[in-house]
RNA sequence: GGGGAGUUGGCAGAGCGGUCAAAUGCGGCGGACUGUAAAUCCGUUGGGGCAACCCACCUAGGUUCGAAUCCUAGACUCCCCA
């Protein structure tokens, strides 16, 4: 399936990587040609904030953008009150209502630094299902809609026969998630003239049910496309990294830690992943990830770089890198660093060393900031700690200190006032 | 409504009266090697506390010198039948 592409944002898609399956490649690509398309990528607010497995479908809208076209940005408002079942191997636990709103408040300001909203003809709109899905009627929509689906059929989507063949149930709640999902695409199509959804490929089987749905009830012909679901080459889960989700929101993961998450990329990923997160021509790309033995780290720092000046400005980007060189190269103390703020009051009576390095973040608990200590994975101002049960009073806080687990991570601790 | 199975550490999954904080694997963390990489090797890995020590195998009681393991009640999950 080598289809040559005509479009500039198919074009992208398939050179750059993001393209995994696509409904109907000529359709689609023709319909990209033939003026401004509209596409969506529906987003459930199970959290508080983005994380970079959401970046991949986020540069996609910003790709699509850029080519000419109208992004929206669907909330799901109404479906995460459902919760999508799609290759998972348990239900998740309902939120309620103020915790989706709260969500999706956390959401919709990573959009803002990636697309650009408003009333233009590309301007992309950020909607929420809600919107329609809160006040469905069920005997009307059953009717209107629910006849279009055969039980049979959805039964037979990879998605939910993976769950039923592992003999783990499905509440008739989640079942109908694919059902409103592929609602979403209907009214958008209705309310927006939407003709494409885009996802990840765990997508497939829902945008495969909105395209049918829509051919049925308005006899309109519209297109699916999915991006790969990226693991990391070793194996790993895009996005998942120390134990913590990458966060997009800088009030959830500073924006220093989101940088050095781009600098440890694996070497086999530099170029694909330049490629995918941010805008640098693709010889660029191409070149830089072919660099070998030390000098890929460049390509590293130029990778942290680009991708963190899209979610958090050029300002944080240098800001990190300053703070990373001066830290790793020099072995010093950079003002970026995480840092943990005192009041005079805590330390009035000493602190702990293990209380300091839990809270800094270094460690998940009192018995892991001992272990670590026990381990001499453990540094105050670069001198290795020994004593578990070294407590600090103010005199010794008086200048900031630089705390460090292992040779990576390191934290500043100043008492404020 | 009836019958059955289950609930163990971040996850998976052993244990079925003492030697169990609990095998093993994954994941995590630290170390060595390097390039803030990968692979490999070594170590470590429930929680609270400065400590002594305390809490811990769904919850609440009980039996025992002694319980994750036995009994009773409850909560939740799953399967089969109606």
């Amino acid at each position: 399936m080598t289809y040559h592409p005509k479009s500039d944002f198919m074009h992208v898609m398939m050179t750059r990587g993001y393209l995994a399956d696509c409904t109907d490649y000529q359709g689609l690509d023709e319909a990209l040609m033939s003026g401004v398309v509209t596409a969506y990528i529906g987003y459930d607010a199970t959290a508080q904030s983005l994380h970079v497995g959401h970046l991949l479908n986020i540069m996609m809208l910003r790709w699509l953008q850029k080519t000419g076209h109208r992004p929206i940005t669907l909330m799901g408002g109404g479906t995460t009150k459902v919760g999508d079942p799609s290759f998972r191997s348990d239900e998740r636990p309902l939120l309620g209502p103020e915790q989706i709103d709260a969500n999706i408040d956390g959401m919709k300001q990573v959009f803002a630094k990636y697309l650009t909203y408003g009333d233009g003809k590309s301007d992309a709109l950020m909607l929420n299902n809600a919107e329609w899905l809160d006040g469905l009627n069920y005997l009307d929509f059953l009717r209107d809609i629910g006849k279009h689906f055969s039980v049979n059929r959805m039964l037979a989507f990879e998605s939910v026969k993976s769950r039923l063949d592992r003999e783990q149930s499905l509440s008739f709640l989640e079942f109908n998630y694919m059902i409103l999902q592929a609602y979403d695409f209907l009214e958008l199509n209705r309310r927006y003239g939407c003709v494409l959804q885009m996802g990840g490929s765990d997508q497939w089987g829902n945008i495969i049910n909105g395209i049918d749905l829509t051919r049925r009830v308005l006899d309109q012909e519209i297109f699916g496309l999915t991006s790969p679901l990226l693991t990391t080459s070793d194996g790993r889960k895009m996005g998942k990294s120390q134990g913590g989700a990458m966060w997009l929101n800088a009030d959830m993961l500073a924006p220093y830690e989101f940088w050095q998450f781009w600098r440890n990329s694996t070497d086999a990923d530099v170029g694909r992943f330049l490629k995918l997160y941010t805008e640098m021509p693709l010889d660029e790309c191409n070149r830089l990830g072919a660099l070998a033995g030390a000098e890929i780290n460049e390509a590293k720092i130029i990778l942290a770089n680009e991708v963190t000046t899209l979610c958090h400005g050029a300002d944080a980007a240098a800001a990190a890198e300053a703070t990373a060189r001066e830290v790793f190269e020099k072995g010093g103390v950079g003002d970026d660093l995480p840092t943990l703020e005192l009041s005079s009051e805590e330390v009035a009576d000493g602190i702990s060393i293990v209380q300091l390095i839990v809270r800094a973040g270094l460690a998940k608990s009192g018995k892991e900031a001992k272990r670590l200590i026990a381990e001499n994975g453990a540094r105050i101002d670069d001198a290795p700690l020994t004593d578990a049960g070294l407590m600090l009073d103010r005199a010794a806080l008086s200048s900031p200190v630089k705390l460090s687990a292992g040779r990576k991570r390191h934290a500043l601790v100043r008492v404020a006032g």
